[in-house]
DNA sequence: GACTGCTTTAGACTAACTCTAAATTTATCC
DNA sequence: GGATAAATTTAGAGTTAGTCTAAAGCAGTC
């Protein structure tokens, strides 16, 4: 069943659009990780107009402010992926496929005390790398 | 002391010219992780002759390629920066200075083997976000 | 239904690199 | 020490991911 994109923007105080709609939709209802580049041809013939990159990169970043959902950087070096999966959580990056898989915080033991007192952790991410067996 | 780059170079089977020569030099000695631009501002003057950033680029992919320094990505969505420690280890970022520092790899609680079975992993970096007390 | 201001658009612009082709330099061989 | 072949350096063009701009188009309000 789909997540229902009108009613969450609407919630966070966000002007509807039908680009935002449909960009929102896509997010909101995969697991894949998109780049913007990914984003913008997933939904581009989704509108009956022509969609510009400026407003994909344009609506992404207000996703992410509006805590919609969260920028991700796997691949050193590599451009910024989307996950609307917005709760506290690693990543597993399976290096033959390039997928990128979510997991969940807990499923990882703490690492907040590891260092001496020094250092004020705030947050910290973990990205595993390495395979996954029969993707499913 | 400072730590002999040309031994180093050649030691790895790397042709010597001067531009790699202090490329080396300087990356060997210093822990602040500059960035290709802030390589090139350091030593640019160093050199009788114009450096090209192209050279900077080059060098420093040519000294990752023979494992004399490390690429690193802290900032999501920032650019590479440098490191000569090659040993394994993790990265805190101080999110008001911009600082890296280096977190040695045993310092962090292994997670090899917090993830299930389906997940193989061969590899995992944990970044640390937060603030650092009177930096020494 | 008109208005005000937020959104969208195409295209120019930027940052961080990479590529290219010509000129230069390195290591080697005599 | 000089000639040679192959690697390296250089300036500048090209690329990629993303931001900025200014004009045109809509959304929500009165």
């Amino acid at each position: 069943m789909l997540i229902a994109a009108d009613e969450m923007l609407i919630s966070r105080g966000v002007r509807l659009t039908p680009q935002r709609l449909v960009i929102a939709e896509y997010l909101l209802n995969t697991d894949c990780h998109p780049t913007a580049e990914q984003v913008f041809d997933a939904v581009a013939n989704a509108l009956p107009v022509q969609l510009s990159k400026a407003t994909v990169y344009n609506t992404l970043n207000m996703l992410v402010e509006a805590g919609v959902i969260q920028e991700v950087y796997t691949e050193p070096g590599g451009c910024a992926r989307y996950d609307a999966n917005t709760m506290r959580h690693h990543h597993f990056v399976d290096t033959s496929t390039g997928r990128i898989y979510d997991i969940p915080f807990e499923q990882v033991p703490t690492l907040e005390k590891s260092l001496d007192g020094k250092y004020k952790v705030k947050n910290y991410t973990v990205t595993f790398y390495g395979d996954r067996a029969e993707d499913s």
